[in-house]
DNA sequence: AGCACGCCGACT
DNA sequence: GTCGGCGTGCTC
């Protein structure tokens, strides 16, 4: 065969973030030869009338029949920017979402880097005294500048390090910067990183643990499956520091509210090397600079939310998912990638072992322990004399409720705050009311711009719709029959706390802990510091599960879960019983015994009983028996089509001629009469009216994985090309977690 | 997704 | 008489 001439070998095939499924083609610029090392970099290039940052994905020979291509403006990397198991993992995430390459990149990469901006300098910079800020130092002012001055006195800090050690340490820096006492450098990471700090031993337990991890070799998924307060952190640390003591790299995921300064405290304090923190509140400067890090070797230890995943670890050794149950590893828009998934992924193709952790683990999770594909590794002893919690049903069934408590329950925490306990109410509804009802007609404020009731906020003056976010006033009157018999209907967080403080207000200090009252990142930790171990009262939604220690807590009240016991998603079960296990796990976590009391109308409820008498795992069995039953995940796997529009017919029209499509490629499927493919519907959303959508969705299901990627990989183009998908927003979800 | 082009209503 | 509504077509 005659050599291809390298002239022809001169285009590049770029992916852009575009939802186009396909890649573009452009002539290298003269000056630089478009071969192999060009795959992986960044690239500017004309698109239509605009310019755009696409990723070369491939090179190739020029099709002689194809029309004059255009020429790539400028190459932005002189390196590849993605290369190796990172670029391979997510050219294979982009097949399995179904997703164009380009997007899957653009949703991958830092902002900065998305847009074209360099790679920005990863040194270490650090802070230290100048000469003459030794000689200020001892005589300065009390006040945050001096508090810096003290701590770099006794060595440099790195800017990490003093986010920890000082809030507002910036300011105090250009302070004393300004006056020539203290200036930046830029040192080697070696020369800051702290001595290891010493933990505790290990229980037996743990030890075991930590051995099955340090004993993997290559690709090994385990499953550490330990109760509240068994010390799952406490074996993450020993498998890290043994990964940095192999010279390697480990990535960390945690859920969105886990990513506390205390937590990175305690990661640095432990393992002695920079840990780089990876989440929502960094700028697009800083992220960018916790991934180029990484690339290069220099970031060691990541710890990151959902999108962390996407890390370069060119030096791998482990990655541990914490909380792997958790909901927010999910994407929920865009490309909707699961991070524990795609974690899992990452560590087969890096070949390292992969810690997946949790109180109340996955049933996907649980389901490959169970058959052999995870080891499975228990933790079922609480640190300490720790006991767990026993939990008492408190059938409200005819009972008189106060604002939604019984005089049981009420009466219940009255004990406890005399025996000097902390008590926590959880509810998961936060605002005033769920609803605002007219007792003369029967009419509900409800949103105008989705099918939901507003919640009622402010102590019944305002409205607030959870779903889009729109807020009113509320009215004055019924807007349908004039009357005045306007009525909050039901609890929320803010009512209960109302009527809590009024009742022992006088007595202990009442929090409110929910989305409304505690947005910033650290303010959990603040409301329970503040509260410390005094005797308290703390209101609160989910965000109460997770969060750190309440040494004082002597009492859970579970309320307001009847709701959850009847949900139609396959899923409201699962998720239901490990928020009650999650809560519940907060009680009596130190010395002192602790009670959860469950306040139902359903006592007998399945669920219930066997979560009470039998724990999570019975639980899990029960649940995993009826999935397989009935056919849902883990036993079959799914995708959900979904479709919105400004107007009502659209959504339908498009999921039916796509319906068709899936079906007819189901039916081309060699292996089987119809591919094995169910498909339900299409169906209006559970919600079908949300800020102003109409939603319709297309569940497709099948036992065998690969028919249902084979149904999409054969129907999704000329889905893509039906005229019903330009009149309607639509996307895929493979493996979705949300049914709505 | 953007962005242009292209054909029909209420305003300077 | 124009500004601008969003249908539909295209992007290497």
């Amino acid at each position: 065969m005659p050599a291809v001439p390298a002239a022809v070998e001169a285009v590049l095939r770029v992916a852009l973030p575009l939802p186009l499924p396909r890649l573009f083609d452009y002539r290298a610029p003269p000056a630089w030869r478009a071969d192999q090392a060009a795959v992986g970099c960044r690239v500017r290039v004309p698109f239509g009338p605009r310019e755009l940052v696409g990723v070369v994905a491939a090179t190739g020979p020029a099709d002689p029949a194809a029309p004059e291509l255009r020429e790539v403006l400028e190459r932005l990397d002189p390196e590849p920017l993605l290369h190796g198991e990172l670029f391979a993992s997510l050219q294979w995430l982009a097949r399995y979402c179904h997703a164009p390459l380009g997007e899957v990149l653009a949703t991958a990469l830092p902002a900065a880097l998305r847009r074209g901006e360099p790679q920005p300098d990863t040194r270490t910079w650090a802070w230290r005294l100048t000469e003459a800020g030794n000689t200020a130092q001892a005589a300065m002012r009390a006040g945050r500048p001096k508090r810096l001055a003290d701590l770099l006195h006794a060595a440099p800090r790195d800017e990490e390090a003093l986010d920890d050690l000082l809030e507002g340490w910036r300011g105090a820096a250009r302070t004393l910067a300004g006056r020539g006492l203290v200036e930046r450098v830029a040192v080697p990471a070696s020369q800051l990183a702290p001595a290891p700090g010493a933990g505790p031993e290990p229980n037996p337990e743990q030890a075991r643990a930590i051995g099955a991890v340090l004993a993997s070799t290559g690709f090994a998924p385990l499953l550490l499956d330990g109760v509240t307060g068994s010390g799952k952190t406490e074996v993450y640390l020993h498998a890290i520091a043994d990964c940095l003591a192999r010279g390697r790299q480990a990535l960390v995921l945690v859920p969105e509210i886990g990513l506390t300064p205390q937590t990175l405290a305690r990661f640095r304090a432990r393992l002695g090397v920079p840990v780089h923190a990876l989440h929502s509140g960094l700028n697009d400067a800083e992220r960018a600079r916790v991934w180029s890090a990484a690339l290069r070797g220099e970031a060691r230890v990541v710890v990151g939310t959902r999108s962390a995943v996407f890390t370069p670890l060119p030096e791998a050794g482990l990655i541990v998912v914490d909380e792997e149950h958790d909901g927010s590893y999910k994407q929920q828009d865009g490309i909707r990638y699961h991070a524990r998934d795609f974690a899992l992924v990452r560590a087969r193709a890096l070949e390292v072992p992969v810690v997946l952790g949790s109180a109340t683990p996955s049933l996907e999770s649980l389901h490959n322990a169970g058959s052999g594909r995870y080891l499975h590794l228990r933790l079922s002893q609480r640190a300490g004399n720790a006991r767990p919690p026993p939990v008492r049903v408190l059938d409200v069934r005819k009972r008189a409720l106060d604002n939604g408590l019984s005089r049981e329950l009420l009466e219940a925490i009255d004990a406890a705050l005399a025996a000097d306990g902390q008590v926590l109410v959880f509810r998961n509804r936060r605002g005033y009311a769920p609803v605002l009802l007219c007792h003369d007609c029967g009419w509900s404020a409800q949103c105008r711009r989705c099918d939901a009731a507003m919640t009622v906020h402010g102590g019944g003056r305002r409205l607030q719709c959870h779903h889009c976010g729109h807020r009113q006033a509320a009215p004055p009157a019924c807007p349908d029959c004039a009357g005045l018999a306007l009525q909050p209907q039901g609890v929320g967080t803010e009512r209960l706390e109302e009527m809590l403080m009024q009742r022992f207000g006088a007595r202990v200090p009442v929090l409110r802990i929910d989305r409304g009252s505690t947005r910033r990142r650290d303010a959990l930790q603040k409301h329970f510091e503040t509260l410390g171990e005094r005797p308290g009262l703390l209101v609160g939604t989910q965000m109460l599960a997770k969060g750190h220690d309440l040494a004082g807590l002597t009492l859970v009240a579970v309320v307001g879960i009847d709701e959850g016991l009847f949900s139609a998603d396959f899923r409201a079960a699962e998720k239901l019983a490990q928020l009650l296990i999650q809560v519940a796990g907060r009680a009596g976590r130190a010395e002192r015994a602790g009670e959860v009391l469950l306040q139902t109308h359903h006592p007998d409820h399945p669920l219930l009983q066997t979560l009470i008498n039998g724990g999570y795992h019975a639980f899990a069995a029960s649940e995993l028996a009826q999935r397989e039953e009935a056919g849902f995940p883990p036993f079959a796997h799914m995708a959900l089509l979904r479709a919105e529009s400004r107007h009502a017919d659209p959504p339908m029209a498009f999921l039916q001629r796509a319906r068709a499509l899936l079906a007819e490629a189901a039916s081309r499927s060699g292996d089987s009469v119809d591919g094995g493919l169910v498909l339900h519907g299409p169906l209006p959303a559970p919600m079908a009216r949300r800020a102003g959508m109409y939603r319709a969705q297309l569940p497709l299901s099948a036992l065998q994985r690969r028919d249902l990627h084979l149904a999409l990989d054969r129907a999704l183009p000329a889905i893509h090309a039906l005229p019903e998908a330009r009149r309607t927003r639509w996307s895929l979800d493979v493996d979705p977690v949300d049914l709505y």
